[in-house]
DNA sequence: CTGTGACTTTTAGTCCGTG
DNA sequence: TCACGGACTAAAAGTCACA
């Protein structure tokens, strides 16, 4: 899972979801709903958010295999 | 650049815009607009183009720099 | 420090065409 | 077969107050 990922990432670097959210240019309290797969990032704020982690875009997908959403209004979304 | 790399592949395997749409259970205009790097694509939609030409999801990413829009309202996005 | 619901604005994504 | 456009709908982006 994508979002879980990113928690590892930032928890092993040692930042708050403010942090990465500043470093990333985004706001907090998205970085908390992208790390709980609740919203369907665009590849350009996934790209923002690796950036700030200092990681290549392929290096948090590779374990990620992205199910699709089951429901029509998914809580999660299975990233 | 990601479009260019899904047309490449796309190309490679012998498929127009219209059979990969259909594959990815997108639209033909789309494919096309993501291959010119005029949509900034989301994950859900990149997994369904990247699992349509059976490839893994990081694939297509080796080599995609992905440079951040420099305009407000950009033609090319920059994937 | 993080989760959540509600919310508005912006853009992703579709569908109809044209050359 | 594809690029491109206009008009449209669905969904993501982005923010906030509060628990």
């Amino acid at each position: 899972m994508l979002g879980k990922n990113i928690r590892h990432e930032r928890l092993r670097q040692g930042f708050s979801q403010d942090d990465l959210a500043e470093k990333a240019g985004l706001h907090r309290t998205y970085i908390g709903m992208v790390e709980r797969g609740e919203r369907n990032i665009t590849l350009l704020n996934y790209a923002k958010i690796v950036d700030a982690l200092n990681l290549a875009m392929h290096d948090l997908m590779k374990e990620s295999v992205y199910p699709l959403p089951q429901s029509k209004h998914p809580k999660r979304i299975g990233l």
